[in-house]
DNA sequence: CCGACTTTGTGCGTACGTTCACAAAGGCGT
DNA sequence: ACGCCTTTGTGAACGTACGCACAAAGTCGG
């Protein structure tokens, strides 16, 4: 057919050999830490990829594929050196150096964001508070002072922030956003419910309370609604749909285990 | 029916998941249905695939075959009706109902989201506020008392809590999380920085802002050495060096993307 | 120095997710 | 009534992620 040969269309362009760390990797490393920290404290040199992974909740196997994007850094028969893993990770994440944060929007997150205190102790600083509110400005919050929006492309580069946490209402957001980039910034965690258009370059991450509790909530539906997602009750249903071979057999088969079907009239 | 008559040509058997919805479609749910919402309020009756897909950020193909996964709610040649798109994306991720959220740790964090507007709009009702100082039991925060930790048993049956939000601190989060699951929680948002256990059944999601910002700190590494990433370049260096495939690429390419070559010398 | 034992690092099969591209569907103008 | 144009819904290719299972590598007691 005309739809085949596009795999030599494009000239492939594989896993740029080795120096990629997966996405997901870079996700479960932080977490590889914390555990790795907590262990440190309590005195452990040693550590198997079978104790770490249960540590950190996670797959052994997936743990040893992490770490090996890493290198090389385990001893067979015996495990990984604590500290030595400690450095190696938290070099791989650019934590060995010190990372000036800016937040923006000092209100009731904003304001938490400042008190807490679990930054500062993975080499993040948090180097500036920015707010437009008059009321909000000038207040001093975790012993820094909040400094007005207007300045902010001056505190931005005097403080060489590269990072940025956007906490103030949706509707600035982008607006913000926009310059903080322009300023200098690379790097946003954003906590608007708003979905933030930067240039390539620039990384984006959100946090969103609401979406991860409507996540919650979509389980929690197919918990209460009836047993628990019954298995074997599907497997009977669509069977039976494929016996019948009824008129709306596809809709039939796409709702089997809820009646939507009902809906359907509610609508309008 | 009204809606559709799909090609006979295919048995309808899209597998043994009838009714599942990826976990990847779930996620982007909640984004859709914010889009959904921007939309209506600016009176827009109808949207297209590629629209919506803008608006929420996502590539038009992925939204399709998300929405695809509810039922087939388009009209080829117009798009979607807004209003009832709303509507069922709202059922199928349990919006049409009331939650009961209880916030457990009433401290900077518990606070603000307690005095979050956002949640009651989408049908998340702050049920209860949970706190173990003594201090804080008893204070009034957006118009509820806080409870001693305690009743948590009680207050939880009562008010018919099955999503909490843990925000204690990071000690005493396992234990909070078990009462709550013996309680009848069946969904935790954790903010503590430990991973929690629980029984099979019940569902855990975790906001981790510092594992966010090591993230961010991980991606802002690999971009500084050099100015702004510019993809481009970044690609013809990177055959460059597999060209070469030599020790020693050019400076710029080993600051993007070899650096982590030259550290393994660094080792030991 | 050896052999038993432990644990890493990874090849491989499988599942899941993303994107492209297009036939089929349906509205709409004429 | 018809053909044009837009847009959906989805098959298929591709890519990424996961986890099992095991050989290789190393430790350690004797
Ligand atoms: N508080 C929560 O628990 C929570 C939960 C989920 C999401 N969010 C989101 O986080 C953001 C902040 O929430 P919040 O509760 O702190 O809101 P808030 O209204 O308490 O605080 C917003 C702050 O931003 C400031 N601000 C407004 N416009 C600004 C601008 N152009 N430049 C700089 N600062 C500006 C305001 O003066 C205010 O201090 C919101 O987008 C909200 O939707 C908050
Ligand atoms: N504040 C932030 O911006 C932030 C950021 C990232 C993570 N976190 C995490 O979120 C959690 C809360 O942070 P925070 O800044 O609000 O801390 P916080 O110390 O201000 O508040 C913790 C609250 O929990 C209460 N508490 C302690 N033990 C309890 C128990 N057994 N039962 C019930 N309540 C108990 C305390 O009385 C206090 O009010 C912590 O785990 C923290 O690591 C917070």
């Amino acid at each position: 057919m005309s739809r085949t040969q596009r795999s030599q269309l494009r000239p492939p362009r594989p896993g740029i050999r080795g120096r990629g760390i997966p996405e997901a990797t870079v996700a479960r490393l932080p977490l590889y830490l914390r555990a790795l920290h907590a262990l440190a404290e309590r005195g452990v040199a040693t550590v198997s990829s079978e104790e770490l992974a249960a540590a950190a909740g996670v797959n052994s196997a997936k743990l040893r594929k992490d770490l090996s994007h890493l290198g090389s850094y385990g001893t067979r028969g015996v495990g990984y050196e604590v500290q030595y893993l400690v450095y190696q990770i938290s070099r791989e994440l650019g934590l060995t150096q010190d990372w000036a944060v800016a937040i923006v929007g000092i209100g009731n997150l904003g304001r938490a964001l400042a008190h807490y205190g679990g930054f500062a102790s993975r080499g993040f600083r948090i180097a500036a508070l920015l707010d437009a509110a008059p009321g909000v400005v000038g207040q001093t919050i975790a012993g820094i002072t909040v400094e007005p929006i207007d300045d902010l492309e001056r505190v931005i580069k005097e403080q060489g922030v590269s990072i940025a946490v956007l906490a103030t209402p949706a509707g600035p957001a982008q607006l913000v956003c926009d310059r903080l980039v322009a300023a200098g910034v690379t790097s946003v965690l954003n906590f608007a419910p708003v979905v933030l258009s930067v240039a390539e370059g620039v990384h984006v991450r959100k946090v969103d309370l609401s979406i991860e509790l409507q996540i919650l909530a979509f389980h929690e539906q197919r918990k209460s609604g009836g047993t628990v997602m019954d298995a074997e009750r599907l497997v009977r249903e669509l069977d039976a749909v494929d016996a019948v071979d009824a008129v709306d057999a596809t809709e039939a088969a796409g709702e089997a285990a809820e009646a939507a079907e009902a809906m359907e009239g509610m609508r309008q």
